[in-house]
DNA sequence: AGCTTATTGCAACCTTGTGGCGTTAATGAT
DNA sequence: ATCATTAACGCCACAAGGTTGCAATAAGCT
């Protein structure tokens, strides 16, 4: 039995791999690698986070842009969120399909643009005025990580 | 009677005055005409909203870094709050001594950027764990407001 | 008025993010 | 298994927001 080399590299994703298929959208290695890595991530990863994660592995280091745009459409797409930190840099993390980021509070560091989960429940959703279209809300907790906090006394 | 014509420039703004001066820094044109324009704006800005509303006038536009340098003094001095709206892009706004803004709650439109005031008070601030240091919290609603959702249907 | 130094203006640079376009490869049909 | 279609990729140049270094200016003090 015989399989190419690329077809197993994407063999070990196969929840991962139906996820984006059920989209409607191709099914690329760029993809499976990302949204793989956001499923797994402690929390909110920005460009540069992924960028640097994704160099490690033996497997070539996709394109910037490429990077970008699967981000993005994996925002669109409705598989990850995306979301301003304190820093005013993007972070994406997977739209768990039990949403649990959702359910609890974040701590976003204004230092470092680190994102610290809290065990606490989210504030319940306020009615808006009429033509207001909601996308998201959440209790958002600025201020220093404790790390950060040691190095700026 | 004789004024110069630069100090009339800072003269009907007594009170901004006084409360740079309170911080022990200089009293300068450019941060009591920002301050100024972030006192009576209707809600936070950012610095290409502030560069704008500042051409307008009679007096020389300041130079792009200055504006930078002030906002961030101004923050810094806790007269102004810096926070990054829904696009990333840091807006702020006067720290009024009432505290108003940070009672009520806000919309931020990921399209434009705006944001927009709601009538409603914000939930309670949690306890944090232990080596967290709290700058800020809000409970952060992003949508489409109604002037966008008109254009993007 | 003169001294000191915080603040400004300017130029260069950085980071994050986007748009255009020719090439590649995922998918459906043969 | 091969082919055709076109979504997705890589590469380039560019835009927007923001920062750093440094010489020139002017706010505050005497
Ligand atoms: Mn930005
Ligand atoms: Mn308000
Ligand atoms: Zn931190
Ligand atoms: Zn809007």
């Amino acid at each position: 039995m015989k399989t190419s080399a690329h077809a197993a590299s994407l063999a070990p994703f196969p929840a991962i791999e139906s996820a984006i298929r059920a989209t409607g959208a191709r099914v690329t290695p760029s993809r499976v690698r990302v949204y793989a890595l956001l499923q797994n991530a402690q929390g909110p990863l920005c460009h540069r986070d992924i960028e640097r994660l994704l160099s490690g592995g033996a497997l070539p280091a996709m394109d910037r842009v490429t990077l970008y745009r699967v981000l993005d459409w994996l925002a669109a797409a409705g598989l990850a969120h995306k979301a301003a930190d304190a820093r005013g840099v993007f972070r994406f993390s997977a739209a768990t399909s039990d949403g649990e980021h959702l359910r609890h509070m974040h701590f976003r560091c204004t230092a470092c643009g680190g994102v610290f989960c809290l065990d606490m429940s989210q504030p319940s959703l306020p009615e808006l005025p009429q033509g207001f279209r909601l996308a998201s809300a959440e209790f958002d907790i600025r201020g220093v990580c404790p790390d950060c906090a040691g190095k700026h006394p």
